[in-house]
Parts: structure tokens; C-alpha cells; sequence
DNA sequence: AAATTATTTCTAGAAATATAGAATTAACAG
DNA sequence: CTGTTAATTCTATATTTCTAGAAATAATTT
């Protein structure tokens, strides 16, 4: 995964509508939440809501799974720990003062 | 740290640019980087540089220090393991699945 | 087939961000 | 005080994103 992938993903972590939708399906885990309970649980607009959850599905943030007629959302853990993998390794290997 | 902070320096992280920034000070760890060096390393006018380096400083995701006519440059990784630890607690609190 | 529920797409205006050249400030050297 | 190096601020343009109402689609129930 290139850095502009990465960049891709902070950004849409970076919104706080879009962030309170990502720590709601991280606190709901594999159960996962239907589009209707989100927008319930945020008080968004539904129009609005989907714009959200369109853009964090095309970086693969999130993933959906229909259920007759509804759709639950999941995060998707895979996706965000390679996000803190990329933050975090090769943390000061330039460093001369590190061992 | 509430959620509109993390959701700022996620934002901030969400750009190309900036993130190599960080990316390069991260690696640099406590040596700390030049603003000019950085420019020379991403190759990108001075002013565009200044811009993203004002926005990382904004939302605590760097730290500069002066040294006479250089200004270094660091990576704040109290700010980055905060923005870490709040992407993964909570996770799974409420999947009955989960134990 | 008509109605209902769940969700998305269309649309458009408002707001924020990105980019980079030109001018400016900061710190020092001669 | 003039010149030089290091970096920022000013300015303007281009682009992207945000927001939410209205219309449309999808899946089901009656």
C-alpha cells in the first residue's frame, strides 16, 4: 500500500462526522450496523450520511453487506491497522541517536 | 482529546505531502529536520512547504525549534500514538459476539 | 400492482483547501 | 548598513469537499 493510499485513508478518517462513523462500527465490531442505526445514532441526513459512507467504502475503510433491505456497514480492521503500520514503522531509523 | 482534534490531525495526515512530511520526521526522530532540508528532500516550492508545515503545527502533529537562521523540524509522537490509541480503543465494546 | 421502508443518486450553492509566485521577515556575516 | 541565507506571509486562482433537499432505486409487504 503506497503513501497516496495512505492519504486517502487519513483523509476520510479526517472528517468528524466520517470519524464518528468509524468508532461506532469499530465499538460495534463483527455484529456490524445497519445504514438506518448510524444515521439514528449521528442525527445526519440521510443524503448526507451516504455521501460518507461512499466515500470511506472506496478506500476500503469500511465494507457493506446487504440484508434484504438493509445494509450494515462494517469496519474494516484490516484497513485500519495497516494505516497505523505505515504511521508507525520505520520510526527514527535515520536517527543517529538511536540505538 | 475529543473527537473534532483527532479528526483534525487525521485530516492533516490525509494529504500526500504532509504525510511524507511526517513520514521524513519520523524517521528522523530526535535529530529533527530543516525546513529546507525537507524541501529539498520532497521537492516542493518553499511557500507550498510553509503552508503544510503551518497545519501540522496547528493541530500538534509537529514541533519546530530555531536555531539561528534554521528551523528544525520534529515529528510529535506523544500527538501521533494519541491519534493511534484513539483509532483502536473501544474497539468491539459492543459486539455481544465478541467476549 | 400499490404502498412502505431503506438507502442512494442528483443537484447546486457554500465553504474550505491547495498551489505557487512575489514580497517580506529573521538571523547572521562582512 | 549591505548582502546573503532561511523561511514565512501575502495574494490570487483553481480545485475539492460539504451539505442537504428532491428525486430515484431497491427490497419487501399487502
Amino acid at each position: 500500500m503506497n503513501l497516496d493510499d495512505m492519504a486517502a485513508r487519513l483523509a476520510e478518517l479526517g472528517h468528524p462526522t466520517r470519524l464518528q462513523i468509524l468508532k461506532h462500527l469499530m465499538k460495534a465490531g463483527y455484529s456490524g450496523t445497519p445504514v438506518g442505526d448510524i444515521q439514528a445514532a449521528l442525527d445526519v441526513p440521510g443524503s448526507t450520511l451516504s455521501h460518507h459512507l461512499s466515500r470511506m467504502m472506496k478506500v476500503g475503510l469500511i465494507r457493506q453487506e446487504r440484508e434484504s433491505r438493509t445494509l450494515y456497514c462494517f469496519s474494516n480492521y484490516d484497513a485500519i491497522n495497516e494505516v497505523i503500520n505505515y504511521l508507525m514503522d520505520e520510526c527514527c531509523v535515520n536517527d543517529e541517536r538511536c540505538g
